[in-house]
DNA sequence: TTTTACTACACGAACGATCGTGCTGTCAAC
DNA sequence: GTTGACAGCACGATCGTTCGTGTAGTAAAA
C-alpha cells in the first residue's frame, strides 16, 4: 500500500516535505560533523537553507529528533560510501580488506567536513545519556561486529588461522582506521593512511593461512605502494 | 622588586586569586571532558562553584582564554597521572610499556568523566581553527613524539630491532590506546583494556630483540593476565 | 598609629544575541 | 474543504560579555 502511493507522490512532485527534509538533513549532517551534533543549531541550519526556523523545526518536532534523523542520514551516507562498495567484493579476507580500504578512502576524501562522522559523534555523546547516544552506540557496534564477522568468515573459508581471536583482530583493525582519522584531521597528516594500511596488512598477514600471503601481497601492490622507503620488515622481495 | 612583595603576599595567604583560579579550572576540566570545551559554559561553571558569572569571568577575560587554561590544566593532570609515573621507570622498552600502561590505567579509572580529555577535545576541535585547536594539536603531537622517541631509544639500547619503523610503531600503539578509550566510554567495555594491552604486547614482542622476550613476558604476568583463555598465539609457554 | 591610596577580587544587573520551542496564519495541492 | 508545508512572531532561557560597585588587604604618607 505504502509503496504504491509513494510512487504516485514521487511522480507528482509530491513528497515535497520529504524532499525538503532530505535537503535539511544533507546540510545538517555536514554542519554536525564539523561543529558536533550539539553545536548544530536550528537557527544556523535554517539560515543556511534560507528557511524559517519554525518551518524547519516542523519537520522534526524537537532538537533530539533532528539529531536522531541526522545520525540516520549519516548512516545512509556511510553505507553508500563504505559498506556498499565493499559488499560487492567476494566474501572473506578480500571483503574484509575492502571494508577497511573503503573506510580509509572515505576518511581521506573528507566525505564529512569533520572526519568520520561516527567517531566524532561517538566521542561527543559517549557520556551524554539518551536516545542519540544509544543510536550511535548501536550503529558503531554494528559496524564493529560486521568487521569481526567478516574476519570470522575468513576463518571459516580457511583464509585466516582459526586459532586467531576474531574480536581481537577487529579491535586492532578498527583502531588503526580510527587512528588514521584522528591523525589526518588533527595534523593534516596524509601519511596516516599509509601507516594505517601498513598496520592492517601486517595484521592480516600474521593471521593469514599460508596460501593467502600471495593474495594479500597482490592487493597491497595494486592499491598504493608506501614508496618502498619505509619498509623495514623482513622478507620484502625475497 | 616584584619577587619580594610576592613573597610577602604569598606568606599572608595571598595568591588567593590563583587559588580560586585553580579551583575553577579543576571543576571546568571535568565539565569540559564530559560536555566538551564548547559545551563548557560560564554560567554553568559559576553555578557549580557558587560564584557569580562576572567574578569567574574576570579570571580569564574571554571564553577562549578559559578554554586555553582548561587545556593547560588538563595537560598538568595528564602529566601527573600518566607521564610522571612512567618517567620514573628506566628508559627504553620498560618505560615505553609503562607509558602505555599508565595511559590505559588513567583511562580506566576515569580521571576525566568523558574519557581521555585530549582525544575528546582533539576530535571536537580538529575542524575548528584557532588557538585552542593549535594548543591541543601541539600537546597531542608532543605525546605521540614522546612515545616514538622512547621506541627509538629502545632501539638504541638494542632492545628493539633497529629495522623497525619507530613512527609506525608509535602510530599503532597510540591507536590501540585510543581504541580502548573509545570502546570503554561508548560501550562500557572493560575488556577493551585487555584487548589493547594484548595488541601492545604483540607489537612489542614482534619488534623485540631476542633477549627481550623474557623481560616482556615478566612484565605482562606481573600486571594482569588475560585469563589465559584467549591466547591463541603461537609459542605460549614453550 | 592613623590616614590615605591603591590593588585584587567578587558581586549584581544588564547588554544584545541566540538558543529551542510553541502558536497562528497563509497559501497551494489534493 | 481538508490537509500539509511553510512563514511570522513571540516566549523564556541562556549565551558571552561589559559595567559599575563593594569589600578586603596591603603600602605608603601623615
Amino acid at each position: 500500500m505504502k509503496a504504491i502511493t509513494d510512487i504516485g507522490k514521487q511522480r507528482r512532485g509530491e513528497a515535497k516535505g520529504e524532499k525538503t527534509r532530505q535537503e535539511i538533513l544533507q546540510a545538517a549532517v555536514h554542519i554536525a560533523s564539523a561543529e558536533g551534533l550539539e553545536g548544530l543549531t536550528i537557527g544556523r541550519l535554517a539560515d543556511e537553507l534560507h528557511m524559517s526556523k519554525s518551518g524547519l523545526f516542523g519537520h522534526f518536532g524537537s532538537k533530539e529528533e533532528l539529531q536522531l534523523a541526522v545520525v540516520g542520514k549519516a548512516r545512509d551516507i556511510f553505507v553508500r560510501e563504505v559498506a556498499d562498495p565493499a559488499f560487492k567484493r567476494e566474501r572473506g579476507i578480500v571483503r574484509l580488506l575492502a571494508m577497511l580500504d573503503e573506510w580509509l578512502a572515505y576518511v581521506g576524501r573528507s566525505v564529512f567536513r569533520g572526519g568520520c562522522f561516527f567517531m566524532a559523534s561517538a566521542i561527543e555523546f559517549d557520556s551524554r545519556p539518551g536516545q542519540v547516544r544509544d543510536l550511535i552506540a548501536e550503529l558503531s557496534r554494528s559496524w564493529l561486529d560486521t568487521i569481526e564477522g567478516e574476519a570470522r568468515h575468513a576463518q571459516v573459508l580457511g583464509q585466516l588461522d582459526t586459532r586467531l581471536d576474531a574480536a581481537q583482530l577487529a579491535f586492532e583493525l578498527h583502531a588503526l582506521v580510527q587512528e588514521a582519522n584522528w591523525s589526518y584531521n588533527l595534523f593534516e597528516n596524509k601519511r596516516a593512511f599509509e601507516q594505517a594500511r601498513t598496520g592492517i596488512l601486517e595484521r592480516l598477514r600474521q593471521g593469514a593461512a599460508p596460501g593467502l600471503l600471495r593474495l594479500l601481497g597482490e592487493k597491497s601492490a595494486a592499491k598504493k605502494r608506501p614508496a618502498g622507503k619505509n619498509n623495514p620488515k623482513r622478507k620484502e622481495r625475497t
